[in-house]
DNA sequence: TATGAATGAGCTTTCATTCAT
DNA sequence: TATGAATGAAAGCTCATTCAT
């Protein structure tokens, strides 16, 4: 790549950031207040552009939200399903490493906010709603699905009505995403994850484990 | 009067009912598109009066807001309370029974919403997020506490950190609210709740079981 | 007049009293805000009547506007015209008497608002100023123009621009009126009435007054 | 760019004007009709922008009527301060001089309206009617008082209750002031500005003239 | 007559979007 | 590209007026 090539990307990437700074500083707080609730005005300022950028690369306000949902996920979704295929260990360790690379992926980082958005904002966006549903929901329950299924195969895990276990597995954590980004900002008890992850494995891993013949 | 009358009619004087019209018009809103989302227009059209009407008995949007939120509990804590005091039977049973009756109380009532739009809207308004926590999720928090001490001291449940446990299980129900006004509208995938409170006692129930000694 | 005549006539005169209540309640909150600025709210608070009982006797509230401007004059000018006509003594002392009886009337007693409502307002109710202007103002002045020209023919003032001096000598008396109903309202500077007609005496009589020959 | 290519033109920046246009086209109409009855919709047809630009430059209709009113005086009043300060002649001439000043500063041009403005709204904005009562009227007063002690000194006015003459003298061209923006726009009798001032003068004048020694 | 809950036109203000620079 | 003053539709709210009681 000669100088000129490099000083060319260099314009150029600079220029392709904005959207996504743009997309960034929408995230935390179309979370925070909802998409109505967020003004044009919060968005420019934290991304440190004035009124009328957003528009270059945005049609509008709404645009801007689909984005900031649509780029949020997929890659991990990928990771994830490469994780539990290669995964080498019993199934309940299987289901642990997973959850805690999910939080760790999705529940410390800003995109930790995207289901709540989506729950909150479902009514205003149906389609939307749709799309989130199946590229995301859907995909990560059939990743979890997979691990269940395997671990009752395996004789780990007792046999089970594995898709509505998956929602209903899912649920705590979903709850606990939802806390940190709605009564958990308010200083409403903070919740101590790693506390919170031991209660959560002890109660699931046996509520799901195959009967222990007594030895 | 009948009641094609009734409608016919431009004035209805109907002081009494009128506060409740309202609230209820616009819990239904709140819920499905957030706060900031409902427009009063909305709000007036659905509780079929005008738009001066609401501001002769609320302040504002924001109080109607409140009043949606204050009104709606309360009355089954108490109950709740009232029937862990006296139930007679397993703790399992009770925590069974008192889930299913929470289950139609508010899940399949209009309330149910009430959650959703706190999760959403706790962000613009952190004193009613305080109130609400205090005043519904803690007391809530409490009688679940309440049935797994009873059910640790009987020998029926193991021992467990109760704090977060009551957390962890809550989550599940909390998410079939959750899905239930979000992605639940949307036409996604409709929960077969019978099935799923089947999956969800068997996984909790499984969870917190004491170990059954060796047979 | 029978008893019976009497009971009726009571009844009557309740009834007939109830538009001037609502006149005199209005008259004062006119004054003190203005038209537009005052609510028929807080009228019908004043003359202890409900929203709806104003407009049995008044078409809007335009019209009450209208009678508190119309009913509050003629009756002391047309005193204040017999007093002139019968004074017995000097011009000037006619000249103090009078500005003094016309600060009895209008300056201590609610009246005294009229004539500031009518300047603020002038803009508003072309019509009403001009009736105001020919009815209130116009007779006024040609009652004093009356005394000047007394005083001019008894060689006790001397001669004059009639017309405009009287419209001159009026300025300091209206300025009072005026203070008392914006700026002395607001606690600026309470004005000592008799301090200030002392000045104004002096001013005025020297002012007019014929040039004495060196005696 | 032609007059007429601007006239034409939907979109105009003139950020440094527009606040004072704003506040112009205010003046007149709150001066005709009042703070309340004068619309928004009203200032800004008059200033020849559309309903968001005054909110680009000032918090609300109130603010803008402060700044209408602070913005109104302040330099005359420094001007006037000055030129008694500087005067040479008698004080006759001064007063005559200074009242000609004032009425060519104030009394001919649109700012005429604000004494009228003030004293309709003063029971509206207390603060306000403050703020101008000390900053405006003492500080008038006090030039006065200035012309007549300067009077006094050189044995050309008689002495005098200084305080409240000044109050006395300023009635007639307050009044003036009024009249132009009430019943002088209604076509009630247009006043001839120059044959009032020589009433005035004369009266004022002879009022607090010396006695003349007996000759 | 008198009431006061209800009405709805009309107001102030907001804010997503536009466009001359 | 980027700016930000300007736009104007649409929102929340007010209040003079109406009318069933």
């Amino acid at each position: 790549m000669t100088d000129h090539e490099l000083q060319a990307r260099k314009w150029i990437r600079r220029k392709e950031a904005r959207p996504m700074e743009i997309v960034d500083a929408a995230l935390d707080l179309f979370v925070e207040k909802g998409f109505v609730a967020t003004k044009m005005e919060d968005i420019v300022r934290r991304a440190g552009v004035t009124k009328g950028t957003p528009y270059l690369y945005f049609a509008n306000k709404e645009e801007i939200f689909k984005e900031v949902v649509r780029t949020s996920f997929g890659q991990h979704l990928t990771e994830g399903e490469e994780f539990v295929r290669t995964f080498e260990g019993s199934s309940s360790d299987l289901l642990v490493a997973s959850m805690r690379k999910w939080w760790g992926w999705v529940g410390d980082s800003r995109l930790s906010g995207i289901p709540k958005l989506m729950m909150a904002e479902a009514g205003n966006f149906p389609e939307l709603a749709k799309f989130y549903g199946e590229e995301v929901i859907l995909r990560g329950n059939r990743v979890l699905e997979t691990i269940l299924n395997r671990g009752i195969a395996a004789g780990e895990f007792r046999s089970m009505d594995v898709e509505y276990t998956v929602s209903v597995i899912i649920g705590p954590m979903l709850k606990a995403l939802m806390w940190k980004h709605s009564f958990g900002c308010c200083g409403l008890g903070q919740v101590d994850m790693e506390r919170y992850l031991t209660c959560y494995f002890d109660v699931i891993l046996n509520g799901i484990a195959a009967k222990t013949p007594a030895k």
